[in-house]
This record gives C-alpha cells, structure tokens and sequence, in this order.
DNA sequence: TCCGAATTAATTTTT
DNA sequence: TTAATTCGGA
C-alpha cells in the first residue's frame, strides 16, 4: 500500500475508488497530479488492469509527459503501453489506426490555425466573399466553435448572411481539407467523434478496449471532447475525470464548465470527492485568491485551506505608468536576488503578452537573466515554417497550404499569374494544387517561361521524394535546403536577420536528428506530426532564469514569488474591444486571477499603474476591482518611489531604473517589507461597489503624501478635444468615468479612457 | 517581380 | 505603439 502513502483521506478515496465514474474537484495546489498518477499506478499494481487498456487524457504534451515520467517511477513493468497523451495527439494515433474505417487517409497532416487560416481565406476568396464584411479569422472561428460542439456545416443555422458565409466557406472548406488530405486540430476529435458514432463497429472495438479512461483538466474540455470521453467509457463506465471548475480558463476555446460542474447529472451515479487541502500557498495568498473568485455566482461551492502559516501581507504597488511599474517591479526583484532567492523561483505574470515589453527592457538593462514562456513560438517562426511545408510537400503533395507556402519561396519565377492559372485549373479538376501541377503540359494557359518554372519545381519536389523513399528526414532537410535554394538564398542576404534563420534551420535540423536517435519510428511522416501537435519544446526549463509569461501560461506551475502586473480595470478583468460588460467574461478573469494567485507559495506581489500606454495612446487607468474584493487586513497597500506626487510639468525623469526604492525586505524575501504603507481602508461592500467606497479607493484624501496614480480630483488630464481640465469627481469605475472642468467648456462627464493625464 | 509606403488592426491560445 | 498585411509604383 505504499502507493497511497502520504496521501491524504480525499486523495486516497480518489486513488482506490473502483468501479464507475468519479468526479474530482482539485483545487489548486491540491496535489492533483500525484492522485492521478497514483490512480494509474493504482489500477495497474493492485487491481491488474492491462496498461494497454488504461488511458489518460491530458491538456498538454508537457503533463503526459510529466505523467509518463512520474508512471514510470511508479510501476515496475513501465508506462510503455499505457495509452498517455493529449486529447489531439490520442485521436490522430486512432485515426491513423483506424483511418478506412473513418474515412480518412492514413498520410493526413495535421494544420495548425495558420495553416487553417491560410486554407480558410482561400476558399472564402473562392467562394467569393468580401473579406472585409467576413474576416477569414471570424470565419476560423466559427468554424472551430461548430467543430468544438461537435457540429458539421449542415448542422448550423443560416439566417442571417454572416451565418450563410460560415455555412458555404465551412461545406466547401471540408471538401478542400479532404482533397488536400489535411484535417485540423479541430478535426481529430471531431472526425473520431463522427466515426464512433456512424460506425457501432468502431464504436464497440474502442469501448471494450479502454476499461478505464482518466481525464485531467476535465474543466478545461469542451463539448466534443466530452462526446468522446462519453463515448469511450460507454461499456465499462470506468471514466474519471479530474479538474478544478474554479481554473477553467478557456472557455474563448470553447471549454465548458459544465462538463465538470454537470458531472453528477451527466452519470448520476458518479462519486464525488473534493480536494480541498492546498499544499502550496500561504492562508493569506489563499484568502485574497478566495475573496476574488467565491465572487462567481456560477461554481461548485469549495474553499481551499492549508496548514501552511499565515505568510505575509499581499502587497499592492501603486505605480505611475507602466514604465514606472517595470523599473519598479524589477527594483523588487533585484532585492528578491540579492535576499537570496534564484530565478526560477520567481514569476512575473501578465494578462496580456503586450505588457511584457517594458518588463523586458527593465530586465536587460539590469542584465537579470529571464526568459518569456509563449509569445512567439519556435515552430511559428517564417522559416521553420517554411522548411516543414517542404517536407510536408514532399510527403503528401496534395497539401494545397503547404504547396503554396513554398511553390516561389525562394522566389523561382512562379509568379502571381501562374499560380492563379494553377489554382484555377486546380479548382475546375476538384483536386489539389499538386494534380493541377501534373497535369501542367495539359493546360494551354500556362505558357513558355511559367511553365518551364512549374516544372522545374515539380521536378524538385519529385527528386526530393525519391531522397526521402530512403533517407532519414534530417538527411532530407538538410537537402531541401540545399536543392531548394532556400540555404543560398538566406545566405545571400548577408544580415543579422538571416544569419539568425539559419541557426534557426540548423536547430530544427539537430533536433530532428535527436528525434531520429530516439524515436521507434523515425519517419517523416511521425516527425511532421510530433511538431505540429507539438508546439513547445520547454528545452530552457532547467536554466536559472526569471520567468515572464501570461496567468494562462502559468496555469499548473508554481513559484516561490509571484508577482502579477497591470492589476487595473479593463486589462485585469481584460475588456478588449467588447463595448459591453458580459457577465461570463467577468467571472473568467476572475477565475484567472484565482489561477494567478494560487501560483505563489511564499509571496505575491501584485501591482498597477496609474496611466498606461495602450496602442501608443497614454490613457489614464483605474485599479482592478479585485484589488477592492480583497480582504483589506491582507494587503500591504505601497506605492512606487515614483509615486509620490511630481509637479505637473515636471519632465518625467529619462529613466527610472537608477533610483533607489523606497521599499525592501530584510534579509530574507520573507521578511516584512519597508514599504511605505497606507493607511487602511474601510472594508468595501462589494459585489456592488458603491461611489462611496470608489472615492475612498481611487479618490484619496485629499493633501496625502502618497501620490496616488490613479484618477482623482483634482487630477489634471488632457482630452483631444477639450484641452486640459481639472477632475471633479469619478463617477463610475466600470467603465471608468470622471466628471472634468475643462476652462471653456465646462463640466463633462465623460470616459477615462479618453483622457491622458496632463 | 519586388520593394517600400500605406493601411489596418490590436486578448487570453494547453492542441 | 507595433506588427502584419496589403497595395501601388518602378
């Protein structure tokens, strides 16, 4: 029973629970993980199910992998065959297992969203809709919503023309997918999904198969995705799934809350166990992370408690502008260092990627080692892209998306007109770019010098296809960069740019190769899957740096001190360009300041400005309504040394980074901080905030010695049309509105987000 | 065919 | 602000 040593009562429950379907509510810092692994590892030792009938569906390629690693310490016989992986990854490998059965080519590749992208604003352009009226992106997104709820073209309404583009770009786009022998991420749960039910033989193979089916982030699914798991686990109801409904933090991808929180009502007989003892955080940490998110009306009822000690106050920055904040925020983590904390034990986290600019910058010039997690992704990069559309053209030549990424790239005289003329007989055969290519002597409208290029290409691609009918795919990289002239051209370039693409190439090129050392299958075919469902390679996880990366990156993880920025309205709770307030919306940000919050053990820094630049505009902020749900005994409120009150003309200083902060801890990251602390505020009345308790948060008394950063009266602001005025009153805060007096004009109320401070 | 100016748009994104 | 994409002229 060593298994379940160290585990607590829930865990265990979860652990050794035997027939039927369990439902398990994890809250953060639970010890999720280690109850899902040690249910497998229960299941395989003790009550002898075959680890090939055991699957376990995971969210990212990182958590099978952790999980398979962690299985494989577990049990003695190995995780070889148990059956791990992402919900996408599980389904290709079914769907290559099964492919006539389901009616899919055994060779298909898989498109990424650009690849998506690229194939969806094709066949609109087709079809001939006006790209301005429908946006291919909206088109993509509608497309992949139908296929997130497990619905084809024909089963979508079309009333209005927006919904009868979706439907003629959606039926057209799937036939182009088929000839191209493509399918999208969308697509390889969605087709399984289809396949089951169409084909009760299928069905059946699979359901007696898996005898038991685990499903971690089950909050995190959507409604196919729960087709699936329902269809799978049909014979023998051995489903469980394990989740936390308060961490669903994807619902713009189509996840449904539901799933979790319906459980009970989807298999009635389920068990229900909650994991409610954090393992992680401090009391306080937890509180203000409660505070914020017992505010959704919509959850499962839970409040998580620790043994940990109480820990510190969470301390509120009150910054300038965002400049302020970086030079501020990395103020904070010099002393965090030289306290004696490494990197790695600190996150910076943010709402958006945008924000990490001025953190970046902040970070370099005090050469403080970071990295950004997300953002810009190796394999999005132009030329890795390029080079995996080569080998995906060479392994199946009907990849119309790929074909045409590459057919003059490096240019090689295949000209706008010769495509077309490609694309147009492509389009009457109703077959793929590639088939028109072949047939390229056939038609009379290519002539002399394109057509000549055209078949010089086909003749590459051929050559190349023969190489790879034998070699390894390192070996047929590096020749499509040589043969293609893609190598020559980037070294004619000459630049830093292209000096740094070709390492780039180099890289892949060596990673293909330590793919090949490992992999039981080497082949093109398994390597051009592996990156595109593949997309981050983690490879710096191990190096001594400070992380920066979105609340959504920093789902799963934790760290010693976090610190999370831009705590201001309309950035954290996010309102991008959605003119109204929408319920739902609201209570995922409030779930993802419950996820940011919960990644801190020891302590957590949060912090927000008074003026921000957004899109090159200075617009004045208004700090987040979480901060004011927060219990205010918990919070530490501080101010930037900048902070403090500056005359109004007062040239903003040309950097910040050289003053001295006003704040530090004392030998230790956890002691108390200097901080200048303010005086506390009356606790709010929330959900509600009254215009009462708006002034006593944004609007401070009056003559304070602490700058305060935000809107209040007697701010003077400057709006494009009114010129400069002074501040009269805040009057709401979500949007955030200001009474001004503007000389001239007289008193306006009128939005925040107009005005830029003066 | 290609380059640079003009235009436009701008969350979060495990797959 | 910026980045990405498109368009127009050489």
């Amino acid at each position: 029973m060593s298994l379940l040593a160290g585990l607590n009562e829930e865990q265990s429950a979860a652990v050794v629970h035997a027939q039927g379907p369990l439902v398990v509510f994890a809250g953060a810092g639970s010890g999720k993980t280690r109850v899902i692994t040690h249910r497998v590892a229960h299941l395989v030792g003790e009550r002898k199910v075959a680890p090939w009938r055991i699957l376990a569906v995971t969210f990212t390629n990182k958590a099978a992998a952790e999980m398979r690693e962690r299985l494989t310490r577990l049990l003695p016989s190995g995780a070889n065959d148990l059956w791990v992986g992402t919900f996408h990854a599980i389904c290709a490998r079914l769907l290559r297992r099964y492919a006539d059965e389901v009616g899919v080519r055994k060779d298909f590749v898989i498109y990424d969203d650009a690849d998506q992208r690229a194939m969806i604003t094709r066949v609109a352009r087709d079809v001939g809709l006006d790209e301005r009226r429908f946006p291919p992106r909206m088109l993509a997104g509608a497309i992949n919503r139908a296929k997130n709820d497990g619905l084809g073209p024909d089963d979508l309404p079309s009333g209005d023309s927006f919904e009868q583009a979706v439907q003629k770009v959606f039926a057209t786009y799937e036939e182009r997918m088929n000839v191209a022998g493509a399918l999208d991420f969308g697509d390889l749960i969605y087709r399984m999904v289809r396949a089951m039910q169409a084909n009760p033989e299928l069905k059946h193979a699979l359901q007696s198969r898996f005898e038991h089916v685990l499903v971690d982030e089950y909050q995190d699914t959507n409604h196919v995705q729960y087709m699936l798991v329902r269809l799978l686990c049909e014979e023998h109801r051995n489903l469980c799934v394990v989740g936390d409904d308060d961490q669903s933090i994807y619902r713009f991808r189509g996840a449904d809350r539901r799933n979790i929180l319906d459980f009970s009502r989807h298999f009635p007989d389920a068990r229900v166990v909650k994991l409610e003892q954090n393992y992680r955080s401090t009391q306080r940490i937890l509180r203000i992370a409660h505070a914020v998110v017992s505010r959704n009306i919509d959850r499962e009822p839970k409040q998580l408690w620790t043994q940990n000690g109480e820990g510190n106050k969470v301390a509120v920055i009150g910054c300038v502008d965002e400049r302020d904040e970086a030079a501020t925020i990395v103020q904070l983590i010099r002393m965090l260092l030289e306290s004696g904390l490494a990197r790695r034990e600190i996150a910076l986290l943010y709402r958006i990627h945008a924000q990490s600019r001025v953190f970046e910058e902040a970070l370099r010039y005090f050469n403080i080692p970071y990295r950004v997690v997300g953002g810009l992704r190796f394999y999005d990069r132009a030329e890795v892209k390029d080079l995996h559309a080569y080998l995906r053209v060479i392994q199946n030549p009907r990849d119309d998306v790929s074909l045409l990424r590459i057919i003059n790239n490096p240019p090689r005289g295949i000209g706008k007109t010769a495509i077309t003329r490609l694309l147009d007989s492509a389009a009457r055969g109703g077959h793929s770019v590639w088939t028109a290519l072949e047939q390229v002597e056939q038609d009379p409208a290519q002539a002399g010098a394109a057509r000549s290029s055209l078949l010089k290409f086909r003749e590459l691609i051929q050559g190349l296809q023969r190489l790879a009918a034998t070699e390894l795919p390192s070996i047929v990289a590096q020749n499509v960069l040589v043969e293609t002239g893609y190598d020559k051209a980037l070294q004619t370039e000459d630049s830093a740019e292209a000096d740094a693409r070709r390492e780039n190439l180099r890289e892949v090129i060596g990673s293909m190769k330590e793919l090949e050392r490992e992999a039981t299958d080497p082949s093109l075919a398994s390597y051009l899957e592996l990156v595109t469902l593949q997309t981050d390679t983690d490879k710096t996880a191990n190096e001594d740096s400070l992380t920066l990366m979105t609340v959504h990156a920093a789902k799963g993880l934790e760290f010693k001190v976090v610190i999370v920025a831009g705590l201001e309205e309309e950035l954290f709770p996010h309102r991008g360009y959605s003119p109204e307030d929408d319920p739902d919306d609201l209570e995922e940000e409030r779930r993802l300041a419950y996820v940011a919050f919960t990644r801190a053990e020891h302590r957590l820094f949060l912090s927000y400005a008074g003026s921000r630049r957004v899109y090159g505009e200075l617009k004045m902020r208004v700090p987040s309504r979480f901060l004011r749900e927060m219990p205010p005994a918990d919070l530490d409120m501080l101010s930037s040394e900048s902070g403090r009150p500056r005359a109004p003309s007062a040239p903003r200083p040309q950097s910040s980074y050289g003053s001295q902060p006003s704040y530090g801890s004392q030998g230790s990251y956890g002691g108390q901080a200097r901080y200048r602390s303010e005086p506390p505020r009356p606790r709010s009345e929330p959900p509600r905030p009254s215009r009462a308790t708006t002034e006593s948060y944004v609007d401070r008394s009056e003559g304070s010695d602490y700058g305060d950063p935000g809107i209040r009266r007697g701010t003077y602001v400057r709006h494009p049309k009114f010129g400069v005025g002074e501040v009269h009153a805040v009057t709401s805060e979500s949007p955030p509105r200001v009474t001004v007096r503007f000389p001239g004009w007289g008193e306006k109320t009128l939005l925040a987000t107009y005005l830029e401070p003066a």
